[in-house]
DNA sequence: TTGACATGGATTGTTAACAATCGTTGGATT
DNA sequence: AATCCAACGATTGTTAACAATCCATGTCAA
């Protein structure tokens, strides 16, 4: 048995070139879309690479993805920071998400494979799990991601893409403009919305996730912000 | 009338720090619009550097914002790519477009501010006017364009962002699997569908922008494509 | 006490040299 | 003649030192 000869190169880079790189990305994001990172926090170079133990390069490369999709703001010469999205943007946002997922939705109580439901209710158990056990930054990355996985459920990577940024941003938005107590999503609305994809009801799928989208925006006070600078050690050191 | 005291910075930095920066992610940018960069396309940093007389860092940084948008692929130590799509990427960019572009029509038809119409129409006549001189390249720009106009006429930055993504990757995509003889863009759909919009008939609308769509897809042949290596110097040394 | 101003430290932006990888060319061997 | 192997050249990836900018501290004057 001679060794394998041709090992040649062990993956092909798909989308960004590092392990490390991507892990930095991920990082952030996560810790955004679980609302650990404030906006307006700064996300300072030197202290990033002392937390991922990576050179200044990969830092500055990870920063300026994040930036590209609307996570950081580069501002120049003065480094960078979580994004803090306006009344404006978050309204950008909001009405992108109205025209896209209820669409989206639609189609998938069209298609309704039986492992699509598998897995949307698989999610739904973990979020279930997570608000059981009060585990409050899991709980908002998961009522997120669900969103996510609306999209993966469709298997276009695009979309995909799409979504991961719109959510993402909502929850820097949520964060900014949400009041306190409440959380990000209304809390069996996701059971509705499956449930009308299980019944084949595309009217009331896509009209389920109109309205569940309507009433997180309208959980939100577009008026008044809250300002707490966070510390990035606790945030990004763990998982 | 003093001249105004305070003119800090002279522009706030939106989305690419540096001006030159913007300039060269555009400059291929609207070269992979006007499908004079051809997919798989090497992009030579050395080149780069050379045509637009900059350091390498900006050449760097302007791949990897173009790959975060699918427009380029970078591959390790390899260099990048123009972005060669295949055919599941291709079917992603469309059914985003077509779950996407209808409903955000619609929308159009029920606002249909004068303005709107205002800029559609000049949009078209510029159109009618590269195909009447038969300027290829500027036609095919154009033809795209519309598609993020309409996007614009909604004031949704978002929005906008998204759809410019991807009508570029369209724009590969018809570069790689068009019928050569044949317009991006059926002729005079564009103004068909400012027509739905100018009657205030959402429901027409949206019906012309999918079939629209449709027709553009529908003149791809999914087997076959073309490879034509091009050189780099003609193609982004002018405007 | 308050304001403006200058200086120092820290952080970001840039450049250039260095290291690593890949593709190719040339030669040797079968 | 064809194939394999090795060394070279070219290109990309990385690092480290340098330059420029900003922010804060402290000083001086009103």
């Amino acid at each position: 048995m001679a060794p394998p000869k041709q090992a040649r190169h062990a993956q092909e880079t798909s989308f960004s070139s590092d392990p490390d790189e991507k892990l930095i990305v991920e990082r952030i994001y996560n810790a955004v879309m679980e609302q650990r990172l404030a906006p307006n926090t700064k996300l300072s170079e030197s202290r990033l690479c002392d937390i991922f133990g990576v050179g200044r390069m990969r830092v500055r490369r990870a920063l300026l993805l994040l930036s590209s999709q609307g996570i950081v703001e580069l501002k120049s010469n003065r480094g960078a920071f979580v994004a803090c999205p306006d009344q404006d943007e978050a309204n950008d946002v909001f009405e992108a998400r109205l025209l896209i997922e209820p669409p989206l939705v639609r189609q998938l109580a069209l298609l309704r494979s039986a492992d699509l439901l598998e897995l949307l209710s698989a999610h739904i158990a973990r979020e279930d799990a997570a608000r059981a056990t009060q585990e409050r930054t899991e709980m908002i990355r998961l009522s997120g991601e669900f969103h996510v996985r609306l999209a993966e459920a469709t298997g276009n990577e695009v979309l995909v893409r799409i979504l991961r940024e719109l959510v993402t941003r909502t929850s820097l938005i949520v964060g900014l403009f949400g009041v306190s107590g409440q959380s990000s999503c209304p809390d069996d609305e996701h059971m509705g919305i499956l449930e009308a994809i299980r019944q084949r009801d595309p009217e009331r799928a896509e009209q389920r996730v109109k309205s569940h989208l309507e009433h997180i925006r309208s959980g939100l006070a577009m008026d008044g912000r809250k300002d707490r600078p966070d510390d990035l050690y606790n945030v990004l050191g763990e998982v």
